[in-house]
DNA sequence: CTCAGAAAGTTCACTTTTAAGACTCATAGG
DNA sequence: CCTATGAGTCTTAAAAGTGAACTTTCTGAG
């Protein structure tokens, strides 16, 4: 299978992959979370190389998950800001980082903490169920096909 | 920067990534969520190369994702089964799912439904605080450095 | 005026990775 | 013996990634 095909399989992580599976894209989104939006600034933080780094951004601009907006005229600088799409992939990225506190930090801890502003203490994020509310995990899901 | 440097980041998600940012990988564990488990249903299924899939489950298996039995003897036959290390991978996967759902989905609505056993509806995951339980979003998260 | 510098890319010449598909090996059944 | 099954390995060919230099459009300093 070609990497660009993955869009027309008839499963949504699939479609997701096709825009943000990449190795580099995801940590292009966890600068981006972290108030990252100029080009030089992902390319120095990240080491990538620049054709890289323009070819992954047009991608996620051209699929909506950022917008490209000029910062300035004369000479015109365009800065990229994630949209609601984009902020959508948040769940996506903290649990990414939860799974690697949890398996991977060292003894100092995890790197970085989260505070929820709304109650004011550090969490981590916990997969509840829409419906009632309470965690779920992988035992507590059946899978059940759609109509498409 | 190279892959495997990624494991030497002090970043969590990128220590994840590591592990389970290829292009394949979270592919490979979407199936194995669904119960697959032997080589040759994960290689028909996907289409991956059996290279790449040999050289992948021998990944995931040395990072504690998969356990690799024996079901048979003479001869030997293996399979792959989600350890509990990688049972915490579902809220990754289930995360990407949503997301695909909620914007790539056609009008029949998403391939899958996701039933919570426990309350009996089909739901979504939504992203909770551990300590208040509510649902947070990108804007209600401070990010703060820890010692490490 | 000229020169240096910034920001946001492009282009080029290679390396490295990935992938597709044929091939291997051990064993079982008929 | 012949074929099938499961779980891989091997060989090339194609795709992606890399680092360095180059481009374009301005600004500000000397």
């Amino acid at each position: 299978m070609k990497w660009n095909e993955l869009s027309n399989e008839n499963c949504s992580l699939a479609r997701s992959l096709a825009v943000i599976g990449d190795r580099w894209t995801l940590l292009i989104l966890r600068d981006a979370f972290l108030r990252v939006r100029r080009f030089d600034d992902f390319q120095e933080r990240l080491g990538i190389a620049r054709r890289v780094l323009a070819e992954r951004l047009a991608v996620l601009v051209e699929h909506g998950v950022f917008e490209k907006t000029a910062y300035q005229e004369r000479p015109t600088r365009y800065e990229y800001r994630l949209t609601k799409k984009g902020l959508g992939l948040y769940p996506i990225i903290l649990s990414l980082v939860h799974w690697g506190d949890e398996h991977y930090a060292g003894r100092k801890g995890p790197p970085v903490y989260h505070r929820h502003k709304t109650c004011g203490h550090r969490f981590r994020s916990v997969m509840c169920c829409s419906e009632c509310g309470e965690a779920v995990g992988a035992k507590d899901v059946m899978a059940e096909a759609g109509k498409a």
